[in-house]
DNA sequence: ACCTTGTTTCGATGGTTAGCTAAATAACGA
DNA sequence: TCGTTATTTAGCTAACCATCGAAACAAGGT
Protein backbone atom coordinates (compact mmCIF):
# COMPACT_ATOMS: atom_id res chain seq x y z
CA UNK A 1 0.00 0.00 0.00
CA UNK A 2 3.03 2.33 0.67
CA UNK A 3 4.28 1.37 -3.09
CA UNK A 4 0.87 2.85 -4.11
CA UNK A 5 1.13 6.09 -3.00
CA UNK A 6 4.57 5.90 -3.91
CA UNK A 7 3.53 4.95 -7.30
CA UNK A 8 0.94 7.69 -7.18
CA UNK A 9 3.56 10.06 -6.37
CA UNK A 10 4.95 10.23 -10.06
CA UNK A 11 2.92 12.48 -12.85
CA UNK A 12 3.67 10.65 -15.25
CA UNK A 13 2.90 7.38 -13.46
CA UNK A 14 -0.63 8.82 -12.66
CA UNK A 15 -1.05 9.91 -16.66
CA UNK A 16 -0.35 6.55 -17.46
CA UNK A 17 -2.83 4.93 -15.08
CA UNK A 18 -5.45 7.41 -16.41
CA UNK A 19 -4.88 6.73 -20.10
CA UNK A 20 -5.13 3.05 -18.46
CA UNK A 21 -8.79 3.96 -17.12
CA UNK A 22 -10.27 4.30 -20.24
CA UNK A 23 -8.94 1.33 -22.26
CA UNK A 24 -6.23 -1.45 -22.29
CA UNK A 25 -3.33 -0.07 -23.84
CA UNK A 26 0.54 -1.65 -25.14
CA UNK A 27 3.52 -0.08 -23.77
CA UNK A 28 4.71 1.14 -26.83
CA UNK A 29 1.03 2.79 -27.59
CA UNK A 30 1.41 4.50 -23.78
CA UNK A 31 4.81 5.88 -24.30
CA UNK A 32 3.51 7.86 -27.61
CA UNK A 33 1.63 10.10 -24.98
CA UNK A 34 4.97 11.15 -23.08
CA UNK A 35 8.09 12.31 -24.60
CA UNK A 36 10.40 9.85 -22.59
CA UNK A 37 12.52 7.53 -23.62
CA UNK A 38 11.83 4.17 -24.08
CA UNK A 39 13.70 2.62 -21.59
CA UNK A 40 12.24 6.18 -18.99
CA UNK A 41 8.58 4.73 -19.51
CA UNK A 42 9.36 0.92 -19.20
CA UNK A 43 11.13 1.89 -15.67
CA UNK A 44 7.39 3.58 -15.13
CA UNK A 45 5.70 0.56 -16.15
CA UNK A 46 7.64 -2.01 -13.60
CA UNK A 47 7.19 0.49 -10.78
CA UNK A 48 3.14 0.16 -11.67
CA UNK A 49 3.67 -3.56 -11.86
CA UNK A 50 5.54 -3.52 -8.55
CA UNK A 51 2.63 -1.49 -6.97
CA UNK A 52 0.72 -4.03 -8.40
CA UNK A 53 -1.60 -1.32 -9.90
CA UNK A 54 -1.85 -2.65 -13.63
CA UNK A 55 -1.67 -5.67 -15.24
CA UNK A 56 0.81 -6.91 -18.43
CA UNK A 57 -0.41 -9.61 -20.80
CA UNK A 58 2.31 -10.49 -23.63
CA UNK A 59 0.56 -11.08 -26.91
CA UNK A 60 3.08 -11.33 -29.47
CA UNK A 61 6.04 -8.99 -29.42
CA UNK A 62 3.82 -6.62 -27.79
CA UNK A 63 2.56 -6.33 -23.97
CA UNK A 64 -0.92 -4.73 -23.01
CA UNK A 65 -1.32 -3.25 -19.84
CA UNK A 66 -4.32 -2.61 -18.06
CA UNK A 67 -5.05 -0.76 -14.79
CA UNK A 68 -6.21 -3.05 -11.84
CA UNK A 69 -8.73 -0.59 -10.32
CA UNK A 70 -9.78 -2.59 -7.44
CA UNK A 71 -6.02 -1.94 -6.11
CA UNK A 72 -6.39 1.58 -6.23
CA UNK A 73 -9.59 1.90 -5.03
CA UNK A 74 -8.14 0.19 -1.96
CA UNK A 75 -5.54 2.38 -1.50
CA UNK A 76 -7.84 5.47 -2.11
CA UNK A 77 -10.60 4.91 -0.99
CA UNK A 78 -9.07 3.31 2.47
CA UNK A 79 -6.68 6.01 3.16
CA UNK A 80 -9.75 8.69 2.18
CA UNK A 81 -12.29 6.89 4.87
CA UNK A 82 -9.78 7.42 7.40
CA UNK A 83 -9.48 11.21 6.85
CA UNK A 84 -14.04 11.19 7.06
CA UNK A 85 -14.67 12.02 3.68
CA UNK A 86 -16.67 9.18 3.08
CA UNK A 87 -15.72 7.74 0.11
CA UNK A 88 -18.56 6.09 -1.60
CA UNK A 89 -16.94 2.84 -3.16
CA UNK A 90 -18.62 1.79 -6.63
CA UNK A 91 -15.50 1.38 -8.69
CA UNK A 92 -17.97 -0.72 -11.58
CA UNK A 93 -14.92 -3.68 -11.84
CA UNK A 94 -16.16 -5.13 -14.71
CA UNK A 95 -13.06 -6.45 -16.04
CA UNK A 96 -11.70 -7.70 -12.87
CA UNK A 97 -14.32 -10.04 -11.54
CA UNK A 98 -11.58 -11.96 -9.13
CA UNK A 99 -11.80 -8.64 -7.56
CA UNK A 100 -9.62 -7.40 -4.17
CA UNK A 101 -5.93 -7.44 -4.05
CA UNK A 102 -4.39 -11.01 -5.02
CA UNK A 103 -2.26 -13.08 -3.06
CA UNK B 1 -1.52 19.10 -6.83
CA UNK B 2 1.51 16.96 -7.55
CA UNK B 3 3.49 18.32 -4.22
CA UNK B 4 0.23 16.57 -2.15
CA UNK B 5 0.46 13.12 -4.34
CA UNK B 6 4.70 13.81 -3.53
CA UNK B 7 3.82 14.38 0.38
CA UNK B 8 1.14 11.58 0.61
CA UNK B 9 4.09 9.26 -0.71
CA UNK B 10 5.75 9.21 2.32
CA UNK B 11 4.64 7.23 5.82
CA UNK B 12 5.66 9.11 8.46
CA UNK B 13 3.69 12.55 6.85
CA UNK B 14 0.78 10.05 6.14
CA UNK B 15 0.99 9.47 9.69
CA UNK B 16 1.55 12.80 10.86
CA UNK B 17 -1.88 13.37 8.84
CA UNK B 18 -3.91 11.12 10.42
CA UNK B 19 -2.41 12.20 13.66
CA UNK B 20 -3.36 15.57 12.51
CA UNK B 21 -7.28 14.58 12.03
CA UNK B 22 -8.31 14.29 15.39
CA UNK B 23 -7.15 17.31 16.65
CA UNK B 24 -4.25 19.88 15.89
CA UNK B 25 -1.01 19.00 17.44
CA UNK B 26 2.28 20.80 18.14
CA UNK B 27 5.49 19.57 16.47
CA UNK B 28 7.20 17.93 19.44
CA UNK B 29 4.11 16.56 20.49
CA UNK B 30 3.32 14.95 16.95
CA UNK B 31 7.39 14.24 17.33
CA UNK B 32 7.21 12.06 19.93
CA UNK B 33 4.84 9.23 17.61
CA UNK B 34 7.87 8.56 15.59
CA UNK B 35 11.38 7.68 16.34
CA UNK B 36 13.32 9.91 14.23
CA UNK B 37 14.94 12.99 14.95
CA UNK B 38 13.38 16.47 15.57
CA UNK B 39 15.13 18.28 12.13
CA UNK B 40 13.98 14.93 10.17
CA UNK B 41 10.46 15.70 11.20
CA UNK B 42 10.79 19.25 10.97
CA UNK B 43 11.58 18.54 7.36
CA UNK B 44 8.48 16.56 7.14
CA UNK B 45 6.36 19.00 8.39
CA UNK B 46 8.22 21.72 5.93
CA UNK B 47 6.89 19.17 2.88
CA UNK B 48 3.38 19.11 4.46
CA UNK B 49 3.57 23.12 4.36
CA UNK B 50 4.73 23.25 0.79
CA UNK B 51 1.88 20.91 -0.45
CA UNK B 52 -0.17 23.06 1.74
CA UNK B 53 -2.04 20.17 3.89
CA UNK B 54 -0.98 21.77 7.36
CA UNK B 55 -1.53 24.88 8.87
CA UNK B 56 0.95 26.42 11.29
CA UNK B 57 -0.06 28.92 14.06
CA UNK B 58 2.86 29.72 16.38
CA UNK B 59 1.91 30.13 19.59
CA UNK B 60 4.44 31.05 22.34
CA UNK B 61 6.79 28.89 21.83
CA UNK B 62 5.37 26.30 20.78
CA UNK B 63 3.69 26.07 16.76
CA UNK B 64 0.42 24.22 16.21
CA UNK B 65 -0.08 22.40 13.32
CA UNK B 66 -3.38 21.75 11.76
CA UNK B 67 -4.55 19.36 9.21
CA UNK B 68 -6.12 21.58 6.16
CA UNK B 69 -8.43 18.75 5.24
CA UNK B 70 -9.84 20.55 2.47
CA UNK B 71 -6.59 20.61 0.33
CA UNK B 72 -6.23 16.87 0.93
CA UNK B 73 -9.92 16.10 -0.23
CA UNK B 74 -9.62 18.02 -3.22
CA UNK B 75 -6.47 16.28 -4.74
CA UNK B 76 -8.04 13.02 -3.15
CA UNK B 77 -11.14 12.95 -4.42
CA UNK B 78 -10.53 14.64 -8.01
CA UNK B 79 -8.04 12.36 -8.51
CA UNK B 80 -10.96 9.42 -6.92
CA UNK B 81 -13.33 11.36 -9.41
CA UNK B 82 -11.27 11.18 -12.65
CA UNK B 83 -11.02 7.06 -12.08
CA UNK B 84 -14.80 6.70 -11.82
CA UNK B 85 -14.73 5.71 -8.34
CA UNK B 86 -17.38 8.55 -6.89
CA UNK B 87 -15.58 9.72 -3.98
CA UNK B 88 -18.93 11.24 -1.92
CA UNK B 89 -17.13 14.30 -0.64
CA UNK B 90 -18.55 15.35 2.85
CA UNK B 91 -16.00 16.43 4.70
CA UNK B 92 -17.17 18.66 7.55
CA UNK B 93 -14.48 21.62 7.06
CA UNK B 94 -15.43 22.91 10.34
CA UNK B 95 -12.42 24.90 10.17
CA UNK B 96 -12.15 26.21 6.82
CA UNK B 97 -15.05 27.72 5.59
CA UNK B 98 -13.59 29.49 2.53
CA UNK B 99 -12.58 25.87 1.13
CA UNK B 100 -11.06 24.96 -2.20
CA UNK B 101 -7.57 24.98 -3.31
CA UNK B 102 -6.80 28.64 -2.30
CA UNK B 103 -5.71 30.92 -5.11
C1' DA C 1 17.75 -17.23 -42.36
C1' DC C 2 17.19 -12.25 -41.96
C1' DC C 3 15.36 -8.06 -41.04
C1' DT C 4 11.88 -5.16 -38.36
C1' DT C 5 9.37 -3.75 -34.53
C1' DG C 6 8.44 -3.64 -29.66
C1' DT C 7 10.30 -4.04 -25.17
C1' DT C 8 13.58 -4.63 -21.63
C1' DT C 9 18.35 -4.76 -19.47
C1' DC C 10 22.88 -2.45 -18.69
C1' DG C 11 25.74 1.15 -17.10
C1' DA C 12 26.24 5.91 -16.19
C1' DT C 13 24.79 10.45 -14.51
C1' DG C 14 22.52 14.36 -12.24
C1' DG C 15 19.14 15.58 -9.10
C1' DT C 16 16.30 14.74 -5.12
C1' DT C 17 15.32 13.04 -0.48
C1' DA C 18 15.65 11.17 4.29
C1' DG C 19 18.39 11.01 7.78
C1' DC C 20 21.94 12.60 11.14
C1' DT C 21 24.55 15.97 14.59
C1' DA C 22 25.41 20.39 16.00
C1' DA C 23 24.30 25.05 16.20
C1' DA C 24 21.06 29.04 15.76
C1' DT C 25 16.67 31.33 16.86
C1' DA C 26 12.65 32.52 19.58
C1' DA C 27 9.91 33.03 23.63
C1' DC C 28 9.21 32.53 28.23
C1' DG C 29 10.21 32.52 33.50
C1' DA C 30 13.21 33.65 37.27
C1' DT D 1 19.75 39.38 31.73
C1' DC D 2 20.45 34.41 32.03
C1' DG D 3 18.81 29.93 31.58
C1' DT D 4 15.45 26.66 29.73
C1' DT D 5 12.53 24.74 26.40
C1' DA D 6 10.69 24.27 21.67
C1' DT D 7 11.56 24.37 17.00
C1' DT D 8 14.10 25.29 12.96
C1' DT D 9 18.28 26.11 10.05
C1' DA D 10 22.88 24.59 8.48
C1' DG D 11 25.87 21.36 6.68
C1' DC D 12 26.63 16.90 5.68
C1' DT D 13 26.23 11.78 4.00
C1' DA D 14 24.04 7.92 2.00
C1' DA D 15 20.49 6.15 -0.54
C1' DC D 16 17.25 6.58 -4.07
C1' DC D 17 15.09 7.95 -8.48
C1' DA D 18 14.43 9.62 -13.18
C1' DT D 19 16.62 9.86 -17.07
C1' DC D 20 19.52 8.73 -21.01
C1' DG D 21 22.04 6.07 -25.04
C1' DA D 22 23.34 1.76 -26.49
C1' DA D 23 22.92 -2.91 -26.58
C1' DA D 24 20.32 -7.29 -25.93
C1' DC D 25 16.22 -9.96 -26.43
C1' DA D 26 11.98 -11.57 -28.22
C1' DA D 27 8.42 -12.66 -31.89
C1' DG D 28 6.72 -12.05 -36.53
C1' DG D 29 6.85 -11.20 -41.27
C1' DT D 30 9.41 -11.72 -45.68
Amino acid sequence: MNKVFKALADPTRRKVLELLRQRAMTAGELSEHFEVSKPTMSAHFAVLREADLVDASKQGTTITYRLKLSVLEDALLGFSQAFGFGAAASADKTDTPGKGTQP
